[in-house]
DNA sequence: GCCAACGTTGGC
DNA sequence: GCCAACGTTGGC
């Protein structure tokens, strides 16, 4: 399969690119919502992600990261005092899988989401389209894309 | 902090 | 299976 490319969201008060700079990798959990399961049970080891920083002014492309395990059930569903828990999943049959991803590059400016939008080539892309989903795929031309906005292009 | 957009839940 | 009500996300 050839590498995929994607965009995870986080807001960088509860878990920033430099917090996973200090961790090395993480693993990505509390993801509920169907879509962006989906995704994240789609990718594979290497794949590339946009790590972006919701919620702050603007919001943007803060680095990237690499999916660095398979996808597996995401533990906090089981626990009880997560706020996580889910009491509808059981480990037979989990409904939350997650990856575990690591720490590749934190640019050095980040790519605003005013510039995203304002690039003809980047107006298919989901963080475009469709701004709620929280993990989404985005395409080759759109990672190269947002990599050059980055190093000053 | 507001609120539009979206996803999910649950009554019917 | 429809859709109103509700909760959450995230740009502004």
């Amino acid at each position: 399969m050839a590498k995929r490319y994607w965009l995870m969201k986080s807001e960088p008060d509860v878990y920033s690119i430099d917090d996973l700079e200090g961790d090395g990798r993480t693993l990505w959990d509390g993801v509920r919502n169907y879509s962006a399961r989906n995704n994240m049970r789609a990718m594979e080891v290497g794949d590339l992600v946009l790590y972006y920083h919701s919620r702050q002014d603007p919001p943007g492309v803060a680095g990237i990261a690499r999916v660095c395990s398979a996808a597996y059930p995401d533990p906090t569903q089981f626990d009880r005092k997560s706020k996580y828990f889910d009491e509808k999943s059981t480990e037979a049959e989990p409904r939350w899988w997650l990856v575990d991803i690591e720490f590749v590059e934190k640019f050095e400016s980040g790519v605003g989401l005013p510039d995203i939008k304002a690039r003809p080539e980047l107006a298919d892309m989901v963080l475009v389209r469709q701004s709620r989903l929280s993990v989404q795929a985005v395409t080759e031309a759109e990672f190269r894309t947002v990599r050059e906005m980055a190093a000053g292009h």
